[in-house]
DNA sequence: GTGTTTATGTGATGCAGGTCACTTTGAGAC
DNA sequence: GTCTCAAAGTGACCTGCATCACATAAACAC
């Protein structure tokens, strides 16, 4: 399926455009290859893009003072990734958003995004309905956070998302857990 | 000031509506006062309104099993506050509001929003803000809890919601934190 | 292929913060 | 006022996880 129809049919689910409305949605994006271990955003660069990914995964994390990695988001193919906080206002960024395989994605530009809202009452009701999503998700990690301890969510994170498992290193997970790569390990020494 | 005038003033902030619509969207609010410890949404409600807080403070929070408490939210006067979740999904709510002091808010019905949403292009837009505001702050919470330790936290806490500390019990800023109330004590006993 | 980097496992040790138990202070209710 | 209950402080003890150190093992560059 080519981008055009997989963008297509993600919108779709939310809102209701015509099939004009759609052309000139997705004029406004541009496609990309980027490169296993490629950054598409890095802290301080100005955060001018969001990324909608078709192929691939991306993830977009914070490094501390110590050199530490957080990750925020692991982005599937039809998840969105960017520095949202810097995206929206219009500050540098202090998320990176990096390639964890080689990945196809789209990118439509801060500008247009506004832009395509208002002119398109559908394509802000898409945007409402995106970003409601990723809230209550946050919402729930920050709860997981504080009321479980590392295995519960380790558990809980591949229940969720089994295709991580395959595609994403045991360091990489830690980073999202917020635990310490030697503890995952340490979970399942000697079969659980 | 009215109820009426600081939901407008509030609203404009963010999008652009004549008098008229501004009109047509407060008829959808009504107007509630709360006692101290009031309880305004309970875990297996059907969670039907959001609440926009006039006066006084607010919680949402999330009971686990062993009966200990989290707070997602402290809702101060211009916050919003519902079981988000549970709002635009039609499930049961699993997060409880309630009233830390006495509390002036006008509730808006999850029909009515999305009735208004529809009706007027900038109310679309105008949530849209309101929720990309609410997970941006999600995103930064939850990278503080992964990086930061509680006294680290509890300094941020007090740094950005000043408000909070005259009015707030320190054993709910502990659960808000996601440390016990004694740790949380003990961070200052001995002047630092 | 060979050398280099990245991912993973595992032992030893330390500490932040949890839990339990008890005391003190303060705010309402009457 | 007095009684009750919630909030707050503090000591003693325990534990989950971090950190440091080193050993493999797998992926990648050339």
């Amino acid at each position: 399926m080519d981008a055009r129809e997989i963008l297509k049919q993600h919108i779709a689910k939310t809102a209701t455009l015509t099939d004009e409305e759609f052309d000139h949605v997705f004029s406004h994006f541009a496609r990309h290859s980027f490169k296993k271990g490629q950054a598409i955003i890095s802290a301080g660069d100005k955060a001018e893009h969001e990324y909608f990914v078709l192929e691939g995964c991306l993830k977009s994390f914070y490094i501390n003072d110590d050199l530490k990695m957080f990750i925020l988001q692991f982005a599937m193919p039809t998840w969105w990734a960017s520095d949202f906080d810097a995206l929206y206002s219009g500050a540098r960024a202090t998320i990176n958003v990096d390639c964890i395989t080689d990945a196809e994605v789209l990118s439509l530009h801060n500008t247009d995004r506004e832009k395509l809202c208002r002119e398109i009452h559908q394509m802000e009701h898409f945007f409402r309905w995106r970003t409601n999503r990723g809230y209550v998700a946050a919402q729930k990690r920050l709860l997981s956070l504080m009321n479980n301890d590392a295995r519960h969510r380790y558990e809980e994170l591949l229940q969720m998302y089994p295709q991580l498992y395959n595609i994403v290193p045991k360091n990489l997970i830690a980073a999202y857990l917020g635990v310490s790569r030697e503890t995952l390990s340490r979970l399942y020494q000697h079969g659980k």
